[in-house]
DNA sequence: GTATTTTTGCCAAATAACGTCAAGACAAGA
DNA sequence: TCTTGTCTTGACGTTATTTGGCAAAAATAC
């Protein structure tokens, strides 16, 4: 199960040619769960996200951008209508917001 | 915390002049629950879906679209970028199934 | 072959989501 | 006002899901 953010991470590791072990230490965690972040079996909290993104020097917000994004597509992975959900969500974000629908 | 497909509900209740007590016998669940879903501080399990489609007459696809929806708004509902990371999912979604990025 | 790094399976602990109960709010009608 | 039925809410115990770490296995490097 590969996820585009644990994607992301392995090849910007890779880039600075730095072990697992490495980073693992800096989150505090076990070489173990990071591996499965890197794979996508575990997801990364929303706070060690900025410290990976200054550990392998890459943008935080579109880091997040891809953790998120990960998170909706397990969502809609095995809807055949996946499109026309996302565009339901899209229209109505504003409407969300102001807590009334538009559907 | 309205949400579409709670919303929805309760539009299309209203329209039959439904009691919630009936859609929840049907569901077999407490009304206190279906009100909760009705509310959207509780969600409906997806076989759910199917009866409320019947009960309500209304579409099932379209009602499984929205309760996907919210689903999803969840997730970037505090997100300031929250239409660029529905851009970064819709743009993969065909790699995700291939498994490859192409971020 | 040995050492290092990466990956996997398993489990207990933590977290989140759930459904129900009991009580309260609200509206309509007597 | 009192009653009846409907809807809503908070609290609480239960269930389901997610999590992190350990230990051991694979894979890779040396």
């Amino acid at each position: 199960m590969t996820t585009l953010f644990g994607n992301k991470l392995k090849v910007l590791r890779e880039v600075k040619q730095m072990p697992q072990r490495k980073i693992a230490a800096a989150l505090e965690i076990d070489t173990a769960t990071y591996c499965k972040i890197e794979k996508g079996d575990r997801r990364a909290k929303r706070e060690q996200i900025e410290m990976l993104a200054e550990l392998l020097d890459f943008d935080k917000k579109k880091l997040i951008r891809l953790w998120s994004a990960d998170k909706i597509y397990e969502i809609i992975a095995n809807d055949d209508d996946a499109s026309n959900i996302l565009n339901i969500v899209a229209e109505n974000i504003v409407e969300y917001k102001r807590k009334i629908s538009k559907v």
